[in-house]
DNA sequence: GTGGTCTAGACCACA
DNA sequence: GTGGTCTAGACCACA
């Protein structure tokens, strides 16, 4: 289920938290689901346990996940809130992609297409 | 024209490629014009000349500009092409965001305005 | 009666700890009263007996309780008296957190008015 | 200046946390000055610099400092209004804790003299 | 068993 | 020089 590409510019750490959301976002870990355990995780991607452990405190800050000493962690209830809250907030980025997207030449029926599309795919998921 | 923002994460060596990127794509920097050299462009960002340095041999690698010693540095005749081809290869990271935003329960409808409204944007540039 | 919120960064056995505490200086738990068992309270509030264990571990060293085995935990006559002796070393503390708010521009007359209402709410229960 | 105890039990790295945030306050720490480096505050108070490092993580996130790669940490602009919100947001945890000396029998009074030195304190600072 | 903190120290990108 | 990430592994508190 999760895994870590070393090869990539993405920090490790940061890749775990991506994916963690991932899953939240798409309803594969629901509230209240426990996450693996610092040191399953870690086993398992072949990381450092700190490295889990500084996404599992970031996803803890976040108010995504909330961990309990000695039981684990759990996914929070607020956790879908949260991120598309904060996912929202990135909207100002994306039009700042599309802008550059627009410089280029692209012509607007064409990211109007990739748009269609993307809702469709979502609506059959 | 050029600034550096210390409070940014973006590294000042990216800030500095990335305006120069902006100047060529807009036309405000066109092919044989010439940069400022890397003594003046760093005392007037108050930025190490390493910095300078740095984003001149990036742009000079990716053939945005060209070098010659004891003459400076001036854009090359391909320097637009070269970026469009870039940008638009960076479609495929647009198409995620987007794929991300649509997860969030944002309307279709809604990022088709935006698209549509930084296009008018763009005709009245 | 008894609560323990697991999504608290406040350790299970502390919350008990706390808890009881409450109880016996609201009175609500006077001296000589029986404490549930371990067992019925880990049932009751779905910790791992251990953390109950722990728990009265703590109000018994303190001499808040005295755990007779096979009869039961106990309020213990002294009770009352060694909370407060307790909460009043803690003045220190508080007077550290005062003059940390006073540093933030808040006016000595919101504080006043805090106190006095504190006091006032406290007649009245 | 900065010291860390290491027989307390508040984690080394919110020591140093707590410490600037007191300098930031006071005004010893003023917006635009350079905390020390990573390592050299990590030789003056005997601690690994991955603690260090920590602390200034979780400045960083918070806005009170910004760090840059390779030119250090500095007091951002925000830091001292930062501050204060959060501390405000604190209020309710004052009073809790007002709540609980009130039931051990200390007098209003006595509260109220304490206020008034420590708003006496400061003045005089 | 669980997560949290920490040391020791490597290696990297950036200025 | 600077901060950022990471491994390896110890030790602690809590359940």
């Amino acid at each position: 289920m999760y895994q870590v590409d070393n090869q990539s510019r993405v920090p490790a750490y940061e890749q775990i938290v991506l994916q963690i959301e991932k899953y939240i976002l798409t309803g594969i870990l629901a509230a209240g689901d426990q996450l693996p355990s610092v040191r399953a995780m870690s086993l398992q991607l072949h990381v450092n346990p700190n490295t889990v452990q500084k996404a599992y405190t970031e996803l803890d800050r976040r108010g995504l996940i909330f961990t309990t000493l000695g039981k684990g962690a759990f996914v929070s209830e607020e956790a879908t809130d949260i991120l598309k809250r904060e996912k929202r907030s990135e909207m100002p980025k994306l039009v700042d992609q599309i802008r550059e997207i627009a410089m280029t030449g692209i012509e607007k029926q064409e990211l109007i297409e990739i748009i269609e599309k993307v809702y469709e795919e979502e609506k059959n998921d």
